[in-house]
DNA sequence: TATATTTGTAACAAATTTGGTTACAAGGTG
DNA sequence: CACCTTGTAACCAAATTTGTTACAAATATA
């Protein structure tokens, strides 16, 4: 995957749990993410959309929502990606063949027993275990 | 995902597989896929380096060299993903900071986890499966 | 043998996505 | 009032994906 979203995500995430009790800037996380702050606004904006913390304009910080033993990775990840798709099917099979004009609900078909099976592992991992990990 | 590949490699393996006694071109798949020919010969390259076809220059057509029933879709998975990870984590969070510090180890077991949450389910379903469910 | 067909592959272009950046309005603080 | 912070738009460069043309090499066929 091409893709960081999720991982920057669950960083800064892990940033505010860890540090309940400081106001934490977007430059702050930025220099411990070391990319750009507005790279973290333009996180934190969907995890804020996604209700997972709250943020204010002008106001500095950002704080959780939730416990970290309530945010599955599955939470992170819907607030992120939305209804993006695992595995996008090819948009236009011949409906003339047999194979070209099944394969499409097929495939949805399979590729969501596929995505679920990635989900529930998403939801089986919380905020407070990945934590943990990196306490220890 | 953006990446039709598994998609169109499932395709073109279904077709191979109901098709057992025909020489398939890339001109024939590339109709029922509608898409070009070199698409078709790009992912069964990627099919036959991953052992899953034989085809060979100049000679028309392409056959499996497994049965429908022992091709998984992970197996097709590795060979048109091959190494590429599921999720990636940023590339240079902050060492200095404690959780800038081990996020990469931490999110590379996490996602670890995830992704054979993913690669278990693709493990578990079959070209055989995806044929059986067209000709319904 | 000569012609036609097919595969494999390189090269290129257009569209899309991602991450980084500048800029700035609006809100809040001291 | 001066300063800081967030939210967001706009833009850019790099990477990726898909479609395309071109062509060499291998094979089939008349």
């Amino acid at each position: 995957m091409v893709n960081s979203r999720l991982s920057v995500a669950i960083h800064i995430l892990s940033l505010l749990a860890t540090h309940p009790h400081d106001k934490l800037t977007s430059e702050f996380m930025a220099a411990s993410v070391q990319t750009n702050p507005v790279v973290i606004r333009r996180i934190s904006g969907m995890l804020r959309k996604g209700g997972l913390i709250k943020t204010q304009p002008g106001i500095s910080g950002a704080f959780l929502m939730k416990k970290p033993e309530n945010v599955t990775l599955l939470d992170i990840y819907h607030a992120v990606f939305q209804e993006e798709v695992l595995f996008t099917v090819h948009a236009n099979p011949n409906p003339a063949c047999p194979v070209g004009k099944q394969i499409q609900q097929t495939l949805d078909d399979s590729f969501e027993r596929v995505e679920n099976a990635m989900k529930n592992e998403l939801a089986n991992q919380t905020l407070q275990d990945v934590i943990e990990h990196l306490i220890i």
